[in-house]
RNA sequence: GGCCCGAUGGCGGAGUGGUUACGUAGAGGACUGCAAAUCCUCGCACGCCGGUUCGAUUCCGGCUCGGGCCUCCA
């Protein structure tokens, strides 16, 4: 489609690089997923819109496309010292339910949103606890040379490794790591930045997802199985790792020190070896108020967006416009605003759907250059902002064939993953939670309208739309769809 | 305390050394019995102070303000 690079971020060179594969027309991958102990809200799922965005990147470059995702179902602390509470153990034992179920539960409510923004199904979901034995075994294999045994578990000595945190940008002048500094909790440790890899269970005490291992009963830790399940799937080194920013500064740096010590003991390669040759992160959804926090109580779920009677999809076109790399500002009148353009390009393309006068797609046309121009700015570190107008430019266009230009909205659907070939006006009317109308009763009602219109008996109609605006219905006689329901 | 980022119209958000995308909101028009929806058209912005330059919103420095990280977090 474009002659145009792919050029990414990488992080770890914090410059847009040229994609080179490390497997000839292929792409491999790795997204960290969620930890499945609460609902994700909606800054969560961002970082699954980009990695979606970057998956359909790939796919549309025609590189062959493995994509993991990973869900973390253990061993995610809830505090600073790495002996603190297992954030799934303690939402389990708040709820009086099974760990499993728990874990079960959160995972089909984060489907479910991934599913609801139009987020491409990866390769393969990898499960954490599937892999407990690989984990105890990739443990083992660096032990030796790169951890140390504590009564609270199996740690990782980060002065093991070379370039420690070089991700994080965490060296200072004095070139004393910035990582890790206030991490005290843990007594014996050798570095601040030292992390469990293998968390015993205290004694006295069980868990309910516990393993034997080499250093006693207990628990993987949290950056051990992301190193495990990518190498495991995709092999070190595979192209790209995936998350959101905050990974940047500490999880990604162990994940990666990990990866060194283990690719070093196995002469996979050198000893700065990453396990993936581009660490791609986006940045944060935001309020006024700041980022976005499961911790702080109430958050934004995708369902509460629903809810209010926005389309889902609604969030992704917000998404869309802004850069994966900036801060994205959430509001409700932002929100409003992405649904009536995804409503009013929905619109133009049904309109193109309606004329099925057939044409060949002509090089030379204009359509044939804005697709060339789409690719190059999408191909500029997924820039999807000017994209998004491009295809409304083609939506809009009166001088070439309706055709033509539908079959370039899907090329460059099939990019942006706005569904916009599938979906409806009729599927964007989403029933507020708060209504207190039913649709056969503004059936109804409206044909009460229709027929006081047809003896001109103008008041009468008059009320009935007031009536139905009073109940958050707003009546368009001018519209197909015939009404909608006002949102708040 | 240390590290880092940002500041663009009412809101959101791209991009650029020289005519400031785009969306939404707003205004006008078409359509409508009147509206709404839709379509067309149009206003509206580059935090402050210096520097470099023929020319800076864009590059550099300072300032102010805002935010993030250093502790689990997408």
């Amino acid at each position: 489609m474009t002659d145009a690079p792919l050029k990414l971020f990488n992080s770890l060179t914090r410059q847009a690089e040229v994609f080179e594969p490390v497997h000839a027309g292929e792409a491999r991958v790795y997204t960290c997923g969620p930890t499945v102990y609460n609902y994700p809200h909606i800054g969560n799922m961002r970082a699954y819109v980009f990695a979606d965005v970057l998956g359909r990147t790939l796919s549309w470059k025609g590189y062959k496309l493995t994509h993991v995702i990973n869900i973390t179902d253990v061993g995610h602390l809830t505090d600073d010292a790495d002996a603190g509470e297992d954030k799934m153990e303690k939402m389990a034992a708040e709820r009086a339910q099974s760990i499993w179920d728990i874990a079960e539960h959160y995972k089909q409510a984060y489907w479910a949103d991934v599913k609801a923004l139009n987020i491409r199904q990866p390769a393969q979901w990898t499960i954490a606890t599937d892999y407990v034995p690989q984990m105890i075994a990739f443990a083992k294999g660096i032990a030796d040379k790169h951890c140390y045994e504590l009564e609270s578990g199996l740690y990782f000595d980060v002065s093991t490794v070379a370039d420690y945190g070089r991700l994080a940008r965490a060296h200072t002048d004095e070139g004393a790591n910035a990582l890790g500094s206030r991490i005290e909790a843990v007594e014996g440790k050798r570095n601040g930045a030292d992390f469990a890899i293998w968390r015993k269970t205290p004694p006295g005490e069980s868990r309910q997802m516990e393993w034997d291992s080499p250093w006693g009963r207990g628990a993987p830790g949290w950056h051990l199985e992301c190193s495990v399940m990518s190498g495991e799937v995709l092999g070190f080194p595979f192209d790209i790792h995936t998350g959101g920013i905050d990974h940047r500064e500490i999880h990604h740096p162990n994940e990666i020190a990990q990866n060194q010590a283990h690719c070093c003991t196995n002469g996979l390669d050198d000893a700065k070896n990453s396990g993936a040759r581009i660490w791609m992160h986006n940045n944060f959804l935001v309020e006024r108020s700041g980022k976005m926090s499961k911790s702080s109580g109430e958050f934004l779920r995708l369902q509460l967006l629903i809810d209010k009677g926005y389309h889902p999809l609604a969030y992704r076109m917000m998404c869309l416009q802004a850069h994966y790399r900036s801060e994205l500002e959430f509001s409700w009148e932002g929100l409003g605003a992405a649904l009536v353009r995804l409503k009013r390009m929905l619109m133009a393309v049904e309109t193109l759907k309606a004329k099925d006068s057939p044409s060949r797609p002509n090089p030379h046309s204009d359509v044939a250059r804005f697709l060339t121009s789409f690719g190059d700015w999408i191909s500029d570190d997924l820039n999807t902002s000017v994209p998004l107008t491009i295809l409304e430019q083609i939506l809009a266009m009166k001088n070439a064939a309706p055709q033509e230009r539908l079959q370039a909205a899907k090329i460059m659907d099939a990019v942006l993953g706005l569904d916009l070939l599938n979906l409806t006006r009729a599927d964007l009317r989403i029933r507020p939670k708060a209504a207190t109308i039913t649709e056969a009763e503004i059936d109804t009602a409206l044909a009460r309208r229709k027929e006081a219109r047809a003896a001109k008996d103008f008041a009468a109609s008059d009320a009935i739309r007031d009536e139905l605006a009073a109940q958050g219905v707003e009546v368009m006689d001018g519209d197909p769809l015939g009404w909608e329901w006002k949102l708040a």
